[in-house]
DNA sequence: TAAGTATGTTAAG
DNA sequence: TTAACCTACTTAC
């Protein structure tokens, strides 16, 4: 499930688990057979998360820079360690400790200035404390794109995904075809901060939930829900089903090739 | 066994 | 705008 608050969650585990430590790395799957063998048998000594971007720093020998797409999956486990399985592009392991990489995008060995230039690249993020939603407005608010298609574009904003997009849109009552520039400074500043609590929120319980307490099932009288792609949300993946606070049939249409999801009642269309 | 799908990104046309 | 890439799971045949 790799959103932002994904990846700041997987470098709170790395901290937790290989920080100061030095540890053994391996790329059971070969791809990564080069990188490994430069780290092997170092000091873990920093995980840093920007956006959906993960950096492990491993001191002068530099960082392995982490992406996991689409379908990639960290998984931790506890000594002793299964073999590792020929998928497993990535394997730290200390005595106590280990971490199986699978299916990433990136997986590289890189430099500090490398890193810099991937930071650069990066729009603000709303789980980095430093950041603030400033550079993200000054685009957003020149901008013909959609919002929709703004709060994926990682240079605009980063950490946020297909899931946080919809859902904080439907939370502001935002029509996602509304062009940046038509968007007011005030729904901006409040998407912001949504976005900051709701991904907070995610780190702490590692999946991603935006419904308010006054609208969960229970509170509702509906039973609860059954899928199984995260926590509770509003639109995501629920096209065709009535909306959870009017009942109007939820939307779903293709936006930059990815799935978008709205209620048109909720998040009426601007007009014109 | 094959096809389809997924919370993503990049490069080629 | 399309294809390509990486994995694992579900559904169809």
């Amino acid at each position: 499930m790799p959103e932002g608050h994904t990846i700041h969650r997987l470098a709170l585990d790395h901290r937790e688990r290989f920080a100061g430590e030095t540890v053994r790395a391996s790329s059971p799957q070969g791809r990564f057979a080069a990188g490994a063998a430069l780290v092997d048998g170092r000091v873990l000594e920093r995980a840093e998360a920007h956006g959906k971007h993960l950096f492990l720093g491993f001191g002068p020998a530099g960082w392995i820079h982490i992406h996991l797409g689409l379908f990639g999956k960290l998984g931790f486990g506890t000594a002793p360690a299964p073999p590792a399985t020929d998928t497993v592009r990535l394997r730290l392991a200390t005595g106590e400790h280990h971490a199986d990489l699978r299916g990433p995008t990136a997986c590289a060995l890189i430099t500090d200035a490398e890193k810099q230039a991937i930071h650069d690249r990066l729009g603000p993020d709303p789980l980095r404390p430093e950041d603030d939603g400033e550079r993200a407005w000054r685009r957003i608010s020149r901008s013909r794109t959609t919002v929709a298609a703004l709060l994926l574009d990682q240079k605009v904003v980063a950490g946020v995904g297909n899931v946080y997009r919809a859902e904080v849109l439907f939370r502001r009552g935002i029509d996602p075809y509304l062009p940046g520039k038509a968007l007011a400074r005030d729904d901006w500043d409040a998407i912001w901060a949504d976005l900051a609590a709701l991904m907070r929120e995610g780190v702490r319980h590692n999946r991603i939930d935006t419904v308010r307490p006054e609208h969960l099932p229970e509170a509702m009288g509906r039973p609860p829900r059954v899928d199984d792609h995260g926590g509770e949300v509003y639109v995501y993946r629920r096209a065709h089903q009535p909306c959870h606070l009017c009942a109007t049939e939820i939307r779903t249409a293709d936006l930059a090739a990815r799935n978008l999801f709205w209620c048109p009642r909720c998040q009426p269309a601007h007009a014109g």
